[in-house]
DNA sequence: TGTACATCAGTGAACGCGCGTTCACTGATGTAC
DNA sequence: TGTACATCAGTGAACGCGCGTTCACTGATGTAC
């Protein structure tokens, strides 16, 4: 049965079709229903094109008007999630002066986002190779800021070291190791993660203030 | 063409039939062939039952003569992983005296397998959440041994800490973080894994050693 | 102001693929009598 | 020593499934004249 003229059709879980000149609509809607699958199902290879045109509403041709295939949209999302994360890291620790009581913060910071976001840190730092093909180490997202946040250290004697980049690598490789085994492991940390979190940041901390 | 009485029949990739009562063979021959795959093809994914049965030689149903279904399979694999880790990792450490040179070259020895054994390793610690359903965080092979570590550390004084499974775990997770990142990341200090390592070693060593 | 037309935002159906798994079977091999 | 038979180690064909992707199309919407 066709609808009268000028009668509103809503369709169980169709999505109204957007106007002239507004076709990038839903390439926003598809980049946020696919982060959202991400979180949801916590398991990348559950995100296939049917099921997020579904979850926008949408038949699986109309992503291919936005995206050119399942690996460019994988990695679009990728960059959003990588500048979501950086920001949320910087809101948490502006404001704090003293260098190296900013350093830790960041720390739990970078920490707090991933156990927030398992899937999405699963994507960004433990998935195969491919996601990572355009980035070197350097250039991801935060490494910038952590960089400067060592330098600060450094410079005020709260670190001994005089390798800006060798400390921040290990930096981040530290707080990685937590980040991706309470992601990957459902008895990791039972006793307590934040308690694991103080002791690392301050053994850690112990062991770059000097010999 | 049948071939004569008594003619040896060499097919082009065929695997000859067990004897009667050898049945366990197969299943050798299967669970070498699956950590061989994962080896060579570095994807999980890509290990199916099909590309098994073909290394192997053998029709797909053959395999689920020994074992159930495919997470079997893999939950197989792993623990026969688990073992040879161990086996490894305790090689390398025997015959060091001093508890905390021992610790080091446990953590050497630790990264060194994950990085020569990048599948298995992900496999292992950075899947998803079901291949350690039946693994607490201390059952996990190996564990123990680095537990006995500490204590030895802490009662010759090298590690200041009273509380072994803290220390334990930090260690556990500083050398995953360096691990999980030298499997994933391809740039991934590309100045020198080496240098790397031995830097956070020394700071956690330090760091470790007392307030 | 009216109308033909180009464009845009999608749809519907189908493709070939590899996957895990099941089921009825086969044929060699050892064993009991 | 010979033979019927149970058992064992597999095979061959097929199932249904969801996947990424392609292709020809449709119908509303804005634009040029």
């Amino acid at each position: 049965m066709a609808p009268a003229r000028g009668e509103r059709v809503i369709a169980s879980q169709a999505r109204p079709r957007s106007r002239r000149g507004e076709g990038d609509q839903l390439r926003r809607e598809i980049l946020e229903k696919t982060a959202g699958l991400l979180a949801t199902t916590a398991d990348e290879e559950a995100v296939s094109i049917r099921a997020v045109a579904q979850a926008v509403g949408v038949t699986p041709p109309s992503i291919y008007l936005h995206f050119a295939d399942k690996d460019d949209l994988i990695r679009a999302v990728c960059e959003q999630t990588f500048e979501l994360f950086d920001r949320f890291v910087e809101e948490r620790v502006s404001g704090i002066d003293d260098p190296i009581v900013q350093l830790a913060e960041r720390g739990r910071a970078y920490i707090a986002f991933g156990v927030q976001h398992p899937e999405h840190y699963r994507v960004l730092f433990m998935g195969k190779v491919r996601t990572h093909e355009q980035h070197g180490t350097v250039e991801i997202s935060g490494f910038a800021h952590l960089f400067d946040n060592v330098e600060r250290c450094i410079a005020d004697g709260s670190i001994a070291s005089r390798d800006p980049v060798l400390v921040a690598t290990g930096l981040w490789t530290l707080v990685h190791g937590i980040t991706s085994l309470a992601v990957s492991l459902p008895g990791y940390a039972e006793a307590g993660l934040d308690q694991l979190i103080e002791h690392m940041l301050d053994v850690y901390r112990r062991g770059l203030a000097g010999p």
